[in-house]
DNA sequence: AGAAGGACCAGTGGTCCGTA
DNA sequence: AGAAGGACCAGTGGTCCGTA
């Protein structure tokens, strides 16, 4: 599993006909081994269908990610499995690769039934991200170059080569925030999600409310959103969200005008 | 000085007139006040003069930088003071600002003659940039903005801003590496500096020479040079130098395999 | 020739907005 | 409408090479 490792950081070819690379990345099954991925995989039958799929396809192709549909959560079937199979859905003839169901929001434990994906898949993303941060490291420091310490561009795309196409830079910063309350404490993200559940609020509600708990997280710890990120092993891999930052600021300002310290106008210390 | 600071994190100026902004930065000495500073501009004679340049020549300026030779060293004078004032590299009449004195090998505490600098006043300018470092931090924790940590192209742009004009980039990266040397073993960069001075070597020879030493050290703690960087405070701000770290790996890779150690093929670990 | 540094370039962090 | 992600863009790290 290591040998086709090294092709992967290689240059992104642009042929249109699918590449050997390619192939063999595909048989590597994303190079993580959780339990997630054997369940959300489908197994081997799934992925001969994949192969298949791509092969009578490669003539067609209209972009440079046409030839990688395998390991799609969004061809996976939870619910209306073989129906799926007969619509263009899964055929998939426009040579577009389909997206990732959405998310919903689901309970911990709770897996999505539809075409949907819960949360704790979402998290689990984070994970494997993590795992292909952790392999892009020590391929470097085995050939003496630059080590990234975050998760980079660089490493998007070695996730993309080993077969994770599910995995993309706008959707994993999209919801960094909530994958740092989640990581901070998990039983405020834990009692969110129930309520955010039981209200039946869609998932961009959820989100958005997973800032709060943040910022009072930081507003106990000093403000320092990056430090917070830093000291936690799981999350300090991750950029912090601008929006984050910006929240934690503009609390930290309003609260330190209202309650002004005795120590005079340069502090930003807190009144406790 | 903190106020024209904010101003000069703004965008860069394109306008063919001196700005306001620029003559604020003049006056405030490049905000940083060591004593080579004071020694280097000359005092407040040289300023003065310069001013009258830039104002003079504000008219047939070529290029957006040719109105900052404010805190020249190129046009200070430690030899032929007033013979250079006659001719045009002190008049600077092309509208071009003049380049840096090139360095010469000197030893630690000795001045440069001529129109040379010395290697005292290289390092320097790496203690310069660590001020201009810090202030940037400063503006961007009070803005709750993301705080670089190393020295990146926002630092040199405020440097510049500031009327740093003599800092660069390129000479920066260029010279990392020695002042690397200075920093982890004062000991053997100084008798570096004496041997290639009595040499009579060039500049050029006496930085190649300075990677040496420095592979030895990384030799001795583990090879990681990019841990030996971070763990020196004043050498921690710099991004390791692409040419130190590719001769760090290939001379741990050429002792392992000449060296090949019990542990087996796999083990990078030392013989000792 | 030896050296300083403007300016370029490939690949980055960040996220918008055309898409489904 | 709500959401996923291709693709763009300003500014980065890195250093070449036309300049003096």
């Amino acid at each position: 599993t290591t040998t086709h490792v090294l092709d992967a950081l290689s240059q992104e070819g642009l042929s249109e006909e699918p590449v050997q690379q390619e192939k063999e990345a595909a048989g590597s099954g994303g190079t993580t081994t959780g339990a997630w991925d054997v369940a959300l995989t489908g197994g081997g039958r799934k992925h001969h269908h994949n192969h298949q799929h791509r092969r009578r396809k490669s003539y067609k192709v209209r972009s440079k990610m046409a030839s990688m549909e395998h390991l799609q959560h969004g061809d996976d079937d939870y619910d209306d499995d073989e129906t799926e199979g007969a619509e263009d859905d899964d055929v998939n003839c426009g040579g577009e690769r389909q997206r990732e169901h959405p998310f919903i929001v689901t309970e911990p434990g709770e897996v999505a039934r539809g075409k949907k994906n819960g949360l704790d898949y979402l998290f689990h993303l984070y994970e494997q991200c993590r795992e292909f941060l952790i392999q892009v490291q020590n391929i470097a420091k085995e050939r003496g170059e630059k080590c990234p310490t975050k998760v980079t561009n660089q490493v998007f795309r070695y996730a993309k080569k080993s077969g994770a196409t599910y995995i993309n830079k706008p959707k994993m910063r999209h919801y960094v925030h909530c994958y740092a309350l989640h990581c901070l404490d998990e039983e405020a993200s834990n009692a969110l999600r129930r309520a955010f559940k039981e209200r039946g609020e869609n998932v961009g509600a959820w989100r958005q409310a997973c800032y709060k708990p943040l910022v009072a997280i930081a507003s106990r710890q000093g403000w320092d959103i990056d430090a917070i990120f830093n000291a936690h092993p799981r999350l300090s891999i991750w950029y912090v969200p601008t929006k984050l930052r910006q929240l934690c600021h503009a609390e930290r300002s309003s609260i330190s005008t209202n309650c002004v310290v005795p120590g005079g106008p340069s502090g930003h210390q807190l009144p406790f």
